[in-house]
DNA sequence: TAGAAACGCGAGCAATTGTTCGCATTATTG
DNA sequence: CAATAATGCGAACAATTGCTCGCGTTTCTA
């Protein structure tokens, strides 16, 4: 049988300048392609034939389009948790409050760059069958999380943590798909999900009744 | 150019049982292909295997494939706001807090009763050119909620709403995905979600701090 | 500068998937 | 029980997609 490593890898690395772009091209063709078609349109023809490459350059880097996603979801994690240590530092010593604001602040970076690709990744990766490297990342990722959490006393933090990540990536999922881009009225309705999930104080959105039926 | 209608809808009704059942057996084996297979397993051929039906037959009725992801999301939207809207008549007259939990049972029964089938079809649904009905079954469950918060005295019940939906659904989703089943543990953590985000009392997660670095 | 290695090409074959059509079988109708 | 309509069948054809292979070109290397 053939292995998650020969489907899911690159075949072999380009070692000229040339064949970088050309496995760059691949890539920013199949990113495109996710962002305007969604999963259905990547073909490796089609990839090829917008990234201005035939199929047999294709093939020579990448043994099938599964590779490519693969790839793409590989650097999308990677990218991602870089972001997020690098917020995880910034919040070193800082209170919860503190942190919760980074974290967010790197999720929804990460997510606004380039909005549709990052939806379009995220769906399709649970039909992939799953390369070490990108559970690895995915591992990491979660500690992170629980850690900064575990840090700063919060109950329960491999299930907290579940869940908060859970609830704003469903907030921020949702938010682009309908087009939203304010950064800071994103943030903001974050950090009052994730507040509120823990219990700090929010501002209350309930006011009273003024009259009943 | 072919409308949606023709690619989207089925091609003719069944009249006698035995099409009935032909084509409930097609919606179900599709159903079952998604459940183990994901949206590639999904062909024609293999949904007419599985179904002990022929691909002619399902050709009878459905156009192609898309019509019959179109028609299986068509229907679990259908019982979506059908008990979305069961929910908000037992809630009738009373609190919000009742309103949330009858709401997220309601959501929570839904996702539970075939967990990797409503994951599967939610997953699907945005590759799809939506259907006009669907997209009015959709609009009239956020009418749903937007009402009942409204009613409640809720602060911008359109954005709040959409926001609890989407939360609500990011923790449903990564709980199930994580083989979570306990239903009483996941209304919980809903309920404390969506309570925390509207800024009503939820007991806090987070203990005092004992130290500092 | 010659030989080797890396790279790029795309026609074309293989495999998969989508779809039709004529005919057999079963139900309905009058 | 005809006549007619509805249903079911699956081989066969069509379209799409996946992928290879031989050959020409460019770059590297010594």
């Amino acid at each position: 049988m053939t292995s998650d490593e020969t489907r899911l890898n690159p075949r072999k690395a380009p070692r000229q300048g040339r064949s970088r772009a050309t496995c760059a091209a691949i890539l920013e063709a199949a990113a495109r392609i996710l962002e305007t078609e969604g999963g259905h349109g990547l073909t490796t023809n089609h990839v090829a034939a917008l990234a201005g490459v035939s199929v047999g350059s294709l093939y020579q880097y990448f043994p099938g389009k599964q590779a490519i996603l693969a790839e793409l979801i590989r650097r999308m994690r990677q990218e991602m948790l870089a972001d997020f240590e690098q917020a995880a530092l910034e919040a070193r010593g800082r209170d919860l409050a503190f942190a919760i604001d980074a974290l967010t602040a790197a999720s929804l970076r990460h997510h606004l760059r380039r909005p549709a690709l990052a939806q379009a990744l995220e769906r399709e990766e649970p039909e992939l069958q799953l390369d070490d490297e990108i559970h690895a990342l995915k591992a990491r990722m979660r500690e992170l999380i629980i850690d900064v959490l575990r840090d700063r006393n919060v109950a329960e933090p491999e299930r907290t943590g579940m869940d908060v990540m859970a609830l704003a990536r469903g907030m921020s999922e949702a938010a682009i798909q309908a087009g939203q881009r304010d950064f800071d009225d994103l943030q903001r309705r974050l950090g009052r999900a994730i507040r509120g999930y823990l219990g700090l104080a929010v501002p209350s959105l309930v006011g009273e009744p003024r009259q009943e039926g």
